[in-house]
DNA sequence: ATGACAACCTGTGGGC
DNA sequence: TGCCCACAGGTTGTCA
């Protein structure tokens, strides 16, 4: 699914037809996700879209009276329909909307979520994140401190939303090796000249993905239902057994933390 | 506290 | 062609 950069263009794409508008009705017919859809979520019939926030991979809905908090999960996509269009398999939830569209939530492996948040109760979901990786709060001495003393593989170490968030693991393989850096390499033993290095390889191919539309795998739209191009810039994400297109060595595939892990012997020390 | 791992669920692609 | 297994963008919970 979706990691920050899908999340970002969905979040794009549906506010013009969100913010400012209201919400007219709400359709739940799978409420069985990741954490069930709860009634109380039809509290938003009525409310008037004040503003969209994207923290780490949410998509935060602001209204006057609570919030509401999409996840994407690994196979989540929101997108916006015409009415009367006819809900496909794994079409969950609709959200009729005055600006005349639906939204319409996506989700063949449901562990995506809707979350309901009423005004003055606390957020759980969000209170241990770390910061974001593309504002200034992601710098140089922050992650170097956070990292003494990790025997945990760098690349499991980035994958750590409660370290920074919205890094998955296509991005996470992308930027270790544009770093050179070996993603098995415990957290703790890289250098701060390192880690000054790494810093900005994420930030910038992080930037790169949102203006490329996010990369689609499989099954990834965005709201307007295309496809991602970052997919076709990957160095080294799902091109295991390939060359690196540096230097020409075959890409290496292991499995770090359950996630498959590329890299190459030579480029990434 | 840290880190390794299973679990949630469905679809797809490779190997035989 | 068909079956079975491994694997897929994330996150949480459990266990040693």
């Amino acid at each position: 699914m979706p990691e920050l950069p899908e999340v970002e263009t969905t979040k794009r794409g549906i506010e013009p037809y969100l913010s400012g508008h209201t919400i007219s009705d709400v359709i739940v017919r799978q409420p069985s996700l990741r954490w069930p859809v709860e009634d109380a979520i039809l509290n938003l019939k009525g409310q008037v879209i004040r503003s969209l926030e994207r923290r780490s991979k949410y998509i935060l809905v602001h209204t006057d009276i609570g919030t509401a908090t999409w996840h994407l999960g690994m196979s989540g996509s929101l997108r916006l329909v015409e009415p009367g269009t006819e809900p496909r398999k794994h079409d969950h939830i609709d959200w009729r909307l005055s600006s005349g569209k639906i939204l319409r939530y996506h989700d063949p492996r449901r562990f995506g979520a809707l979350l309901w948040t009423a005004n003055g109760d606390e957020f759980t979901h969000l209170s241990h994140l770390g910061p974001e990786p593309l504002t200034d709060d992601f710098d140089l001495d922050y992650l170097f401190n956070k990292s003494r003393g990790k025997t945990q593989a760098v690349k499991t170490f980035l994958m750590d939303g409660r370290v920074v968030v919205g890094v998955g693991n296509i991005y996470a393989n992308e930027s270790l090796f544009l770093a050179g850096i070996r993603p098995t390499t415990p957290a703790g033993k890289i250098s701060k000249t390192r880690y000054q290095r790494l810093i900005p390889i994420i930030k910038q191919v992080l930037d790169q993905a949102i203006t490329q539309g996010g990369t689609t795998l499989r099954d990834f739209v965005g709201s307007d239902g295309q496809p991602g191009y970052f997919a076709q810039q990957l160095l080294v994400y799902g091109r295991g057994g390939e060359d690196c297109k540096t230097c020409d060595t075959r890409l290496k595939e292991i499995k770090l933390g359950q996630r498959a892990t590329v890299y190459c012997p030579k480029c990434q020390r």
